[in-house]
DNA sequence: GAGGCGATGTTAATACTATTTACTTACCGA
DNA sequence: TCGGTAAGTAAATAGTATTAACATCGCCTC
């Protein structure tokens, strides 16, 4: 059921599709594709992959899933190499850093993840997926806060190591637009994203003291 | 010339057509549009637009500069409305509250200008309006420094005030994001945008004192 | 005013596309 | 062995962008 030599069942089809799809997009550099192209990569008919998705979205939620699982599996490699710190500035920068990378290396897969899709449901926001990768932040961060006794112990539910993990996450996201879309070289051809990034990692965990609500003193 | 009593010429197609492109988009909640609807509402054929746009990416090149023309007003409006308190905390603050209820009142045309077009020509990617938003927020943050005697004059080109500039939009956008995106309110169902922002804001301006290079210690 | 020319419309044609329908094949289990 | 069903096919439908060939109007010149 695994050989190739199959000549009316494909025999495992949808992922044959979803990585045809895949291939396409970063070949393409742009999240457009048809579903024709994708089918004909796969060596099937065009209304072949009706039978496993959908609809052309249905596929491409499975190729999203796809490029959430790369990014996280990144974050988590990234975490492990830098276990011996753990629990440092350093190791929680990492994470953005990686975060900054991916988004070079897959731009397109980097778009497709964070497309506007509103209007859709939400069992196709693929919400899992998204929230994985935050919780490998968020970790971090907890370790972090242990560490440096800001915290006394890991929870995964601590207020402001969300609070904190939110913030370096949209700090890493919004690098990582403003860079493809040209604006940071603008301005300020030094400042490399990665260098925005180091310092921002920075500025939001420095002034962090134990106990206590939010930090008000300026 | 500017009536509306015409048959067969139009007057001012251009704009018409720009227009009923950006009420379908909003309307309908998705950049998703198809440029006959575009035609039919202006009540032209489907191929006069192409006496007007080189293909449908142009015509939503201008779209773009609209909503970033809007997102530039409305920031315009914030500094004016607190130009008593400019240079405070307060007065960045709001810029960074201005983007992200732009992005909730316009999510559509919010998705539109950071759509990702990377391996379009740089004279398609709306470089200069972009910037023109950014240029807002940049004052905005380098009249803080001057007031706070942690910079001496206004200069639009201190380069700390960029990079302070830089990590505000970048957060401030990261936010807009992941609230969209359903992570907020998933992981701290307090952590209004809004909220996070705020702190995220002091957090970044706090710790920067007069003179001196990057505040490294923590 | 007559004529013509270019800008701005039109309709019709082309080539893709997604999606559905009705038909076919091959596997799997009774 | 046989029949049902999962998984493929081709063909039809409807919508799309874009181009080509033709039509009309406003304006400029004579």
């Amino acid at each position: 059921m695994t050989d190739s030599s199959r000549c009316y069942h494909h025999g495992n089809l949808r992922d044959a599709l979803i990585l045809a799809t895949a291939e396409l997009i970063e070949e393409s550099g742009s999240t457009a594709f048809s579903i024709t192209d994708a089918a004909r990569r796969a060596g099937v008919s065009n209304a072949a992959p009706y039978r496993h998705f959908r609809d052309k979205e249905d596929l491409l939620d499975n190729v999203r899933d796809l490029a959430f699982m790369g990014l996280h599996e990144r974050l988590e490699k990234t975490r492990d190499a830098n276990g011996a710190q753990a629990g440092t500035v350093a190791a929680v920068t990492a994470m953005g850093l990686t975060y900054l990378q991916y988004a070079r290396d897959k731009r397109a897969f980097f778009a497709l993840m964070w497309e506007d899709r509103g209007q859709m449901q939400p069992e196709r926001q693929n919400l899992p997926h998204k929230r994985e990768g935050f919780d490998l932040l968020l970790t971090a961060i907890e370790t972090y806060l242990v560490q440096t006794e800001i915290q006394s112990e890991l929870s995964g539910l601590n207020p402001r190591a969300i609070r904190i993990a939110t913030q370096l996450w949209a700090i890493a996201h919004g690098i990582a637009t403003l860079e493809q879309n040209q604006l940071l070289d603008l301005f300020d051809k030094t400042a490399q994203a990665d260098q925005v990034l180091i310092e921002s990692t920075e500025g939001l965990l420095s002034g962090l003291v134990p106990d206590a609500a939010a930090p008000s003193g300026h």
